[in-house]
DNA sequence: ATTAAAATTGCAGAAAACGCAATTTAAGAA
DNA sequence: TTCTTAAATTGCGTTTTCTGCAATTTTAAT
């Protein structure tokens, strides 16, 4: 059977000068030295090492493989300690994968300053709203808003993204400024198409008491701006991350419908195949959007 | 430990595209590629293959790992086929020692017809009448006159070289044409200064009875031309071989000293060290030598 | 001839690899 | 969803290989 650990023993045997000294540097015995080399031989059918009194020397053709197999096996050696590099330090490809809002005003930033404390790394950012699936479409981390599917993924909790209810004050007055449940289930919603958070919503109020609100909705669309104009437009309300409104609300062009009933925040979570070892450009990407994720009043969760 | 082998299945297992099409294709079991497999991802510390239901496919580390192992595994087959090659073609460097003089009138053409046959054989001929160490002077092949003194040393006996006695006319003339052994015993003779066949030789006569001559001499030189000019001078009687006088017995330039009495041929034989495996060089100057060494009346020994 | 260092070989114990079988996993179909 | 099925993994006993010690042989130098 082909041993290539044989080759490496008689590279050190040359480079000891004996098949002792080669044994005493390796820490092992002069027999096996003799019965691997001899193997070797075997093997090859051609003698390598002729054998004298003190200080064995190669033959021809023993020189010819020590100088062959000095330069592979080097390069060999390289080789593993490059893609053994893949466990220490990140880079190659990395494909991130991301809904499309959320990566067009965080992730791309994140992602730019990841890039920059890491040379060697190429990365791919996918933007979609759609269900993506790791594997399939071989990508390395995903971010997920909400409730996870169980799947064989792993996830890590990045944060949570405050909700809250918005509308134009056109719309809030029309509706006569709802403050109750009753009030809000009148109120007709504009709906952000990835339905994660279904057709209800639950609410909690001042006092922690937890209520259920059926939505209305005559509109969803899968783009934030877009869903921004319509509610601006007066379109109805909407229940969406404070990110987005933040400068509506300052300027006024918004407002919080029902600011006694809280929507509980939604948690973002990264998710990245499970398998036996995780790539340092995955581990980068991960601590990276931690120390990134923005933080409610300084608590992560 | 590191274990190329491992490497090895892992590009099988690229090539088969699943562990249990490469398990097939080498006859094995599924479990020992998987756990040679998770063996070379734990030595390297990375995920080489996303294993998947049907085909499994490479990492970019595994896929970097298989380009870069299929190179250089090829190389390193290539090259003990090169190396192995050694020992069925005769190619490389061959050094061969022999006779000064017999070098000169016969072992050169033979070696010249030896390197017309192989292309990748290069040729050093040594000619030296010193004893030679094949180990020391890294010499595959040496060639000697005579008996061989018991070594480490494989021999293998080419032919025999007839000798025969002869004299200038003039001296034979003056010596009053010697025939008995005691009369050839009151003779001077001229020796190669190679003593193989020391200061007394066997002689044979007609009947076969065998007699011990003892040489008388005051001159002895280490070159075959140097001695013939001292024979055809008249300084004595020569014991030596044919092909050297023979021009001039034809010429009558030299006469043939008691012809009743022969001495027995030498033998020739090729030298070379013993060990596991024999150079296809080895083999083939030894079988040229054995082809072109002339007979005795079409016998070799 | 003697000696001493290195290399080789015999043998028994130890370690590793293997193959079978059972279990787990994951993708596609009902 | 649940079932089915093929692949991958894991446990375990067996077999093979390999190692290390000790004895023997070899070889060059005294």
């Amino acid at each position: 059977m082909k041993n290539l650990n044989d080759a490496r023993l008689f590279l050190r045997i040359v480079e000891a000068g004996s098949l002792k000294a080669a044994a005493e540097g390796m820490e092992t015995d002069p027999a096996t030295v003799t019965r691997r080399l001899a193997a070797l031989e075997t093997r090859l059918g051609v003698q390598l090492l002729q054998r004298a009194r003190s200080g064995s020397t190669t033959t021809e053709a023993g020189e010819l493989y020590y100088e062959g197999m000095r330069q592979l096996l080097d390069s060999v050696d390289g080789l593993e300690e490059d893609i053994a590099g893949f466990a220490q330090t990140p880079r190659g490809f990395l494909r991130v994968s991301c809904p499309v809002d959320l990566g067009a005003r965080f992730v791309t930033h994140w992602l730019i300053e990841l890039q920059r404390r890491h040379e060697g790394l190429e990365i791919e950012l996918l933007l979609s709203d759609e269900y993506v699936d790791l594997a399939g479409q071989n990508i390395d981390v995903a971010l997920r808003i909400g409730q996870l599917s169980d799947s064989a993924l792993i996830a890590r909790r990045l944060g949570v993204m405050p909700l809250m209810i918005v509308g134009a004050p056109r719309y809030l007055e029309q509706q006569g400024h709802p403050t109750s449940l009753r009030e809000l289930a009148e109120c007709t919603f504009v709906l952000y198409s990835w339905m994660q958070f279904g057709r209800s919503v639950a609410l909690v109020d001042g006092a922690g008491a937890k209520s259920k609100l059926q939505l209305k909705s005559r509109l969803s669309i899968n783009n934030v701006g877009a869903i921004r104009e319509a509610v601006l437009g007066g379109a109805g309300l909407h229940i969406g991350p404070e990110w987005i409104f933040a400068e509506d609300l300052r300027s006024g062009a918004l407002e919080i419908a029902a600011p006694e009933l809280r929507v509980p925040a939604t948690s973002i979570s990264a998710v990245y195949r499970q398998g036996p070892f995780v790539p340092a450009k995955t581990r980068a990407v991960l601590d990276c959007f931690l120390e990134k994720m923005p933080t409610v009043d300084g608590v992560r969760s």
